[in-house]
Parts: structure tokens; C-alpha cells; sequence
DNA sequence: TTAAAGCATGAATAATCTATGAAAGATATT
DNA sequence: AATATCTTTCATAGATTATTCATGCTTTAA
């Protein structure tokens, strides 16, 4: 990975002692730094903040640490996203356990920052050498009219696959919605302008929802990353 | 087996809990993971989802595990598909057995990662070994105009034999209705949309459901294995 | 800050497509 | 010519896809 590179963190803890302890320790390492405080505060920042690790207390009003994570797994956009619970030593651990989410490490409370640190870079580290952090490749076979996204196929209909296809034919370029409807459906049919939305939503549904960007006014682009 | 391949589960059970419990840890094993909730959606997953290993919850609504074991092992198509049946401690295991479906394992509940996973493992390792996993094979010899599946003969009329030899000869290829017309019929004859279909499903009945696929609104491929 | 425009989203409806059973029309075979 | 086999059509049912609609959110511009 690039040496300049900053890891992103977010802390997700409704305790404030506890996050700025980790948001100070941290940022000193050189870390990108963001808290909230609550579990739907967490899955909000997500939108527009996507960190390499997340740190989430387990105990949580709003909605626990256990059910983000889930949020987070059952998520296509955060395939490679390492989570960490903090868990009080005295929490009923297998409980936590039983309910297995997916988190790839637990962090005891109370927090000993040198402890913290070194855990944190090995998670990174991990992150580094993991081979399914490959870049998010999504490749369109239009012969075999099949779509992969890392290898796995994602099953599409029709228009939702003629969509796609046009709109990854030139990523990053900006498609009107004149261009997808001459494209996509040709000169015969008309359809309402709702249903480009209602078709990209599908495909956002399918292939997560940092892949198709929206130009307000304008259209919509495959970004490429 | 090529040591790339990546075996395919399929997990059916109601609770979203034992679903995620279950594809967590399969999918860290490095396997692929498929999960659907009851019976009746197990059975449309494997029309386009073959996998290796079928996990079953016994008790389920809509349509428990005992039946959708017999269905599987009554269809042409899952000839060496594992079963394994997830049962409660609790359950009355006589009358599983009563009704044997051809399970090949049964797994207890509650489930115990490490214990799960290296049953899995031995299952996956049996099926490496029977004989019986000989790919499907299938071959076309249009000069002596005969099909072999598995070294024997399968007769086929005229245009059953030219549709299924075009199609086999791009696998993974989808053909448009429209290519099929002007391969199998030829510009002189022309017949209505359905007649395909019609050919397409004798060819299914002979061959098996699992090796010609459909891509709705577009045409049919065979699928490579 | 408010109003307007544009988009996202959930749910309902409509349209499309294919599978299937059965039967009629061809073609070849005896 | 009679029979059997193959090909095609047709009607129906079932499922999937495509589209619309109503509502609410977010951004933009005044």
C-alpha cells in the first residue's frame, strides 16, 4: 500500500471519556480519526466517511454494536472493512460470541492506549496483506450476459444488466438521461422519468451503493475508483 | 480436484441468526456461501446455484428440510449433492430418521464453529473421493450426429441435436432467440417464439435440467461446469 | 429560511417472458 | 397406407421484470 497513505478509524462509543481517549491516541499515531456516538450516528457517517477500521462499543443505546456489525457484513460496500468491538471485561462475552457478527477482534475496556496502538496496526497490517482487499473490480461479460463483482457472480435482469453495461462502458463519464433511454431502451418505448431511479436503485441494491454516483440535474456515472 | 475450486454451500434455515452464524464462519473457511430462509426458496436457489453441500434446517415453515431433501434427491440434477440436516438436541431424532430422506449428515444445534466447520471439511473431502463426482460431460460429434453424456448415448432428433450443438459449441454463451432462428432454422423456415422453448425443455428432459440456462428476455446458454 | 427541483425509496400494479401440457401437422418408416 | 416419430402450434399458468405512483428527503437557488 501507498506509505503516504493514512488508515482511517471510526470510533463508535456513547461514552465521550472513552472517545476522545482513542480519538487523542490515535490522531498521534498519524490516523484519520472520526467518532460518533451511537450506532445509527455510525451507519449515517458510512455514507460519506469510509474507514479501514471501526471501532465499536459493544454496549450501546440506539442500536448495539452487534447489530452495526451486522449492518456492516450483510453490506456490499464494506467488504474489507475490519471491525473491532470494546468490550467491558466484565461483559457476558459469550453471549457475544454466540451472537457472532463478524467482528475480527475485541478490544477489552478499560482502554491501555499502548496496548491499543499495537493492536490496531497489527489489524492493520492484516488489513495489507489480506488478498481480498483487491481494488473492488466489477466486470461485465455482455456475451455471457453475467456480471462478477470479486469473482462472485451478481445476477442481473435485463435492464438492470443493460444499464450497468452502459453506465461501466465509460466510467467516471457522466450519462444524461436522454443517453441511457436512447441506449437502454431505445426510440420505440417511453417510460416515466422514475424509472432510470428505480432501476439504478436495483442495481445499487445489488452492486452497493458507492459504485453508481449521482449528478443532481444531470445523470449518472460509474465511478471508477 | 483443482485445488482453486472453491466449494459451494448452500445454507436453509429460518432463523436469521443460525443463517449469519453459519455464513460467517463458512465463508472465513473460504467457501462460498449462499443462504435463503425456507424450503420453497432453497429449491428456486438451486436452479441457478449448484453448490457442493446443502445445510437443511430440519423444521422450517413453508416446507420443512425433510422435504426438500427428497426433492433434491429425486431431481436428475444434484446426483452428488451433499445433504446435511441441521437438527435441535431436543428434537425427536427417531422420527427424523423415520423419514429418511437420503440425508448424509446430521449437524447438532446449538452450533459449534469449530466443530461445524470440521465436519464440513470431512463431508467435502468424501465427496472429493466418490467416484460418482465425475464431471458431467457431455459431447457433440456432429460427423457421426450422436451426443454422449458421461460415455453414453443420448439419441436426439434433428433439431434438437443442432440446437443443442449450438449452444455447447460457446458454453457459457448466451444465444438470442434471434441467433438460434437463423443457426438451427435458416432463413427459409420460419416458426413461432415458442417452438424454441418447446425444444429447449426436450432437451431438458434428456440432458438434465442444470445445463441449459435461461436468461430471461435475452435467449439460453449451456453452462459450463 | 423558504421554496422549488430533483432524487431516493417503498409499495403496488402492469407488462413481459417462459414453462408446460396437450394436441395438431409434418415427415419418415414399415 | 398406416404407424410412429418428430416438429410445431396453442392456451394457460406462473414467475419474474418493468413501470408507475405517492411520499419524503436533500440539495440548490432565491
Amino acid at each position: 500500500m501507498n506509505p503516504d497513505y493514512k488508515y482511517k478509524i471510526l470510533v463508535v462509543d456513547d461514552e465521550e471519556d472513552i472517545r476522545t481517549i482513542l480519538e487523542f491516541n490515535l490522531k498521534k499515531e498519524g490516523y484519520i480519526v472520526k467518532t460518533v456516538e451511537n450506532g445509527v450516528e455510525a451507519l449515517k457517517k458510512l455514507k460519506t466517511f469510509v474507514p479501514d477500521l471501526v471501532i465499536l462499543d459493544v454496549m450501546m443505546p440506539e442500536m448495539d454494536g452487534i447489530e452495526v456489525c451486522r449492518e456492516i457484513r450483510q453490506s456490499n460496500d464494506f467488504k474489507n472493512l475490519i471491525v473491532a468491538f470494546l468490550t467491558a471485561r466484565t461483559e457476558d462475552y459469550s453471549q457475544i460470541a454466540g451472537f457472532d457478527a463478524g467482528a475480527d477482534a475485541y478490544i477489552e475496556k478499560p482502554i491501555r492506549p499502548r496496548l491499543l496502538l499495537s493492536r490496531v496496526k497489527a489489524l492493520l497490517r492484516r488489513k495489507d496483506l489480506n488478498p481480498t482487499n483487491q481494488k473492488q473490480s466489477i466486470q461485465v461479460d455482455r456475451e455471457k450476459y453475467m456480471v462478477f463483482q470479486n469473482d462472485e457472480e451478481v445476477v442481473l435482469p435485463k435492464k438492470e444488466f443493460e444499464l450497468l453495461s452502459l453506465l461501466i462502458s465509460r466510467p467516471g463519464i457522466v450519462f444524461t438521461r436522454e443517453m441511457i433511454f436512447d441506449e437502454v431502451w431505445g426510440n420505440e418505448t417511453i417510460v416515466g422519468d422514475r424509472t432510470i431511479d428505480v432501476h439504478i436503485r436495483k442495481l445499487r441494491e445489488k452492486i452497493g451503493d458507492n459504485r453508481i454516483k449521482t449528478v443532481k440535474g444531470v445523470g449518472y456515472k460509474f465511478e471508477e475508483i
